[in-house]
DNA sequence: CGCGGCGTTGAACCCACTCAAGAGCTGTGG
DNA sequence: CCACAGCTCTTGAGTGGGTTCAACGCCGCG
C-alpha cells in the first residue's frame, strides 16, 4: 500500500497535506493548536469530521490539535503508557501490537489514513497496545479531555466518536471469525481483498499497491506464520489471481480472490 | 456460572433485583420509564452508573429505561436489525454471535451482568451480531438517542460510555492474541480463569460455578472444537486442577490453571 | 563487497480436526 | 410410568493442514 502512488490528490512528498505550520518533536505535542487542520487533509473524508455539520466541525476546529511526524518504526505510544490523546492518521500506515506474557507480539490491527487509534485505552487510562508506524507517517494528536468536552456540546460529534470505536469493534469481530473459521490461504485472500477495499474507499488504487508490512506481520495479524503467508501468495500468483514481487502487489482477479474466502467449504 | 448460587446478595428467584414494576413483552420496550432502575440492581456496581457522581446518576435516571425479560434461547436483537437500543445485563448470561457466509456461527463474546451490549452497531446503525440469552435473563433497555443526549450534558457519563466500548475492544484484542498464540488446552485454561475473575469481580464464587454454555459454544468462542474443550477439561481434572461434572465446575487449583497459559513455551 | 533482513521453497512432524460410537441426562407423549 | 427421541458430553482412532526447522536467493546498505 504505497499511499503516495495511485490516484491520490497529490503525489508529492507531502502527500497532499497542507504544509506543516507547526511540527512536533518526538515528545508530547505542543499546546498551541493548528487551526482547522482537517480542511486540507486528504484523510478527512474518512476521519472524525466526515459528514459533520458546520457547527460540529467548527467545534472540532476549536480543539488544540497538533500534528506529529512519526518516523518509520517509531511508536506514537507504547503499551502501559498513560492515556492522554487519541491519534488520527493523516498519512502512513500503523500497526497496533500487544505483547503477550511469553514476550511474543500479536498484531491486533493495521491503521490506514483516517483511522483513529487509541480507543482501547479508555477503560484503564493506559494504552494496552503499542502503535508503531510502518512507514514515515503523520498523525493528528487529539487531546482526549478536550474531545469529550467538545462532544458534550455537539451530539453529532459524539455519535461520530462512538461510531469510530464501534467500527473497530466490528472489524475485530470479523477478524476473529475469519481466523477461527477459515484456512490460512483463505485468510490471506481476505486480507488482500480487505486491504484493497479500504484503499479504494480512501481514493487509492485498489489493484496495485505496495505492502508496508512484512510477511511476518501479516502472519501475526492473520494468526499464521510468515511461511504460510508466503506460500499462499505464491499459490495465488501461480493460479493467476495476483502478481507479486516482494512487496509489490497487483490484483489481477479480485473476484476470484473474493470467491476464495466466500467459498462455503474447502 | 450459576449466577444465583454462591455469595450473591440474594439467592432467591429474583436474583436480588427489585421487584419488576413493569414488564416487557417480547416486542420493543414500552416507553414509560422505571425510575432509578439501578439502585436495587445487583449489577450496578459494574454497569453504567458505577462511580458516577450524583448529578450524572440523576441524569441517567431521567432516561426512560425499561426492563425486559429474556427467556433462555431468545434473542434481544438479531443480526442486521435496526439499532435503537443498547442493553445492560441485569442478570443472566448472553452470547454474541456472528453468522458467517458459510452459515457457521462464531461466538464473539459472553456477557455477564453489568456488561452493556450493542456498541458494535453504532457505525452502521444495524446490529452486526445477534445477542442471545443462555439462561432466563433480564436486561435494561437503553435508548441510544436519549443516552447520547444525556451524555451531551454530563461529561463523566460520556466517558463512562466510551470506557465500556473501549473495554470490549480490549477484551477482543486479548482474545485474539490468546487464540492465535496458544494451544487449545491453554485457551481452555484461560477461559476458566477469565470467567472465574469476572465472576469474583461481580460478587460470585470464583471457584464454584455452573457453566451456562455448551462445550460447542466454548469451542466456538475459543476457536476450537467441542471435542477439544471436553478433552481439555478432562485433562485438567485428571491433573487435579479442577473437578467437572457436566456443567458443574469446581476450580481446585486456580494458580496451576493460571500457570498453564502463562507458560512461555509448550 | 559482505553482511543482515526479508522472502521463498522444501521436508518432516505433530496438534487438533474429523469421523465415529456410546453413555448420560432431559423432556415428551403414549 | 416407561419408551423413545434428542441433545450433550466423553473418548477413541486416523488424517491432514500448517507449523517448525532448514537452506538458499535476493536486495539494500554500510
Amino acid at each position: 500500500m504505497d499511499l503516495r502512488s495511485a490516484n491520490t490528490p497529490a503525489a508529492d512528498g507531502t502527500c497532499g497535506c497542507a504544509p506543516l505550520r507547526q511540527l512536533a518533536t518526538d515528545g508530547p505535542p505542543p499546546g498551541s493548536g493548528a487551526t482547522a487542520p482537517c480542511v486540507a487533509c486528504p484523510a478527512s473524508r474518512h476521519c472524525l469530521p466526515a459528514g459533520l455539520g458546520d457547527r460540529d466541525a467548527r467545534c472540532l476546529g476549536r480543539l488544540t490539535i497538533a500534528r506529529r511526524r512519526v518516523r518509520k518504526g517509531h511508536a506514537i505510544f507504547r503499551e502501559n503508557e498513560h492515556f492522554l490523546f487519541l491519534y488520527a492518521v493523516r498519512f502512513g500506515i500503523f500497526k497496533s501490537t500487544l505483547t503477550l506474557d511469553a514476550g511474543a507480539e500479536q498484531i491486533t490491527g493495521f491503521h490506514l489514513p483516517g483511522d483513529v487509534i487509541g480507543f482501547d485505552a479508555t477503560p484503564s487510562g493506559r494504552h494496552p497496545t503499542t502503535a508503531r508506524a510502518l512507514e514515515d507517517a503523520e498523525v493528528c494528536v487529539l487531546p482526549y479531555g478536550q474531545l469529550t468536552d467538545a462532544c458534550a456540546g455537539q451530539r453529532d460529534l459524539l455519535m461520530r466518536v462512538l461510531r469510530l470505536a464501534g467500527a473497530e469493534l466490528e472489524r475485530d469481530h470479523r477478524l476473529l471469525a475469519l481466523i477461527v473459521h477459515t484456512h490460512s490461504e483463505q485468510r490471506v485472500a481476505a486480507f488482500l481483498v480487505g486491504l484493497s477495499d479500504r484503499l479504494r474507499e480512501r481514493g487509492f488504487s485498489p489493484s496495485d499497491f505496495l505492502l508496508r508490512m512484512t510477511r511476518a506481520e501479516i502472519g501475526s495479524y492473520l494468526g499464521t506464520t510468515l511461511e504460510t503467508v508466503s506460500r499462499s501468495l505464491s499459490a495465488f500468483a501461480r493460479r493467476g489471481f495476483i502478481t507479486v514481487h516482494r512487496r509489490e502487489i497487483h490484483l489481477v482477479n479480485i473476484e476470484a480472490l473474493r470467491a476464495e474466502f466466500e467459498a462455503k467449504d474447502v
